[in-house]
DNA sequence: GTCTATACCCTGATAGAC
DNA sequence: GTCTATCAGGGTATAGAC
């Protein structure tokens, strides 16, 4: 029989979300997640021991998510290296635009160090460029893709991805004002992922046999 | 006639440079950057007017120096078009061991939004792509890089960098603890320095006439 | 310019009724 | 399971002596 529908702790990890990508673990204040998901803060330890079990009970489900998607492609035998890799990027896009709590707690996590984690929690974290890793490895092996280390592959591919989503608001910020200018016209996030995408391939591709200019 | 060494404020900045790049805004402690400093509290205050105002200062200083930089490869002729793209990693690279808080912080602003910044800061900020952008200039008016948008190409390049950089923390600790891996072999800088510099150069050059493999 | 002491607010967390 | 009331600790900032 279905249990109970306990709407609560999925609304208030809802709203940690948001919060916590907001503001950051230090920034996030547990009265405003508990308004946010609409229930009383006694509530909120009700569910969770504390703040720092509630964070940690979060990002597990974060990082466990996005490991999930990205091991779905990995065992996707269908697909050819370059496609993986191309699909890797898509549903990272997807996935992003879907949770956009996403890239700013990993760019705040890397930055805190993990300092606020548990082993199980950075296990969940690590789970990421493990299946990416495993994304990869076939085409390196099979001569698509060049020699690399796998986590330079993964920073060079997922830091652009984070970094560019993540910064739309204070390009914003940027842009709004007077006096202060960004290079270029507005860059959409999929033009930027079609341009991310072109770099990938042509960066990860196996050196063609002679590429001269002069 | 010099000025009488006021070494205080310098060394408030740098006790706070470490502080914020450490646990962020909101994390910081403004007692911890006066005990960094083994300056009175009072004393910060007494240079500063509020942490948000040693925050912008020093951030004005941090995106400054980063952004002179990059200014001073844009303007060296006697550099080709891949030539000043190595530069300009080369240069993040060097400035970054100089100053180990600038990936941790420039991510860490990137996620907040700039909300703490003001319109002077932001500028500041925005120094640094425009910098970037007159250094890929050149290369694709000449034909020796694709065309690509200015902002794409500067988080193609950044972000990587920056990321890897400020994970090292993270990367250790999740090493550090049994049962859980990181992919492939321990990876120092400057390993994935040239690594990424390889992946730039093939991503940014004009596409070879015929590049074919079966 | 430098320091001590302190005001005052905010925040995470809990007790205890219902 | 849900809510009100409240506390203890720690945070920024300043007053005022030297």
């Amino acid at each position: 029989m279905p249990r109970p529908a306990r709407v609560s702790p999925e609304k208030i990890l809802a709203a940690a979300a948001a919060e916590f990508a907001e503001r950051g673990y230090a920034g996030a204040r547990v009265d405003r997640i508990a308004r946010r998901a609409r229930v009383n803060k006694a509530m909120l330890y009700y569910h969770f021991a504390s703040k720092q079990g509630l964070y940690r009970t979060l990002l597990r489900q974060v990082f466990g998510a996005i490991a999930t998607q990205l091991q779905a492609i990995a065992a996707t035998e269908s697909l050819d290296p370059a496609a993986k890799l191309d699909a890797a990027v898509a549903t990272l896009a997807v996935h992003i635009e879907a949770h956009r709590y996403f890239p700013s707690i990993m760019l705040r996590e890397v930055a805190d160090g993990g300092t606020h984690l548990d082993a199980e929690t950075l296990a969940a974290l690590a789970a990421v460029p493990a299946a990416f890793a495993a994304i990869l490895r076939p085409g390196i092996a099979n001569g698509a893709f060049r020699e690399m280390h796998p986590i330079a592959a993964y920073f060079t591919t997922i830091a652009p991805i984070l970094m560019f989503v993540a910064s739309g608001p204070v390009r914003t910020q940027i842009v709004s004002r007077k006096h202060v200018q960004l290079p270029g016209s507005p860059l959409t996030t999929d033009a930027f992922l079609a341009d991310l995408t072109t770099s990938l391939q042509r960066a990860f591709a196996a050196a063609p046999v002679r590429q001269k200019r002069s």
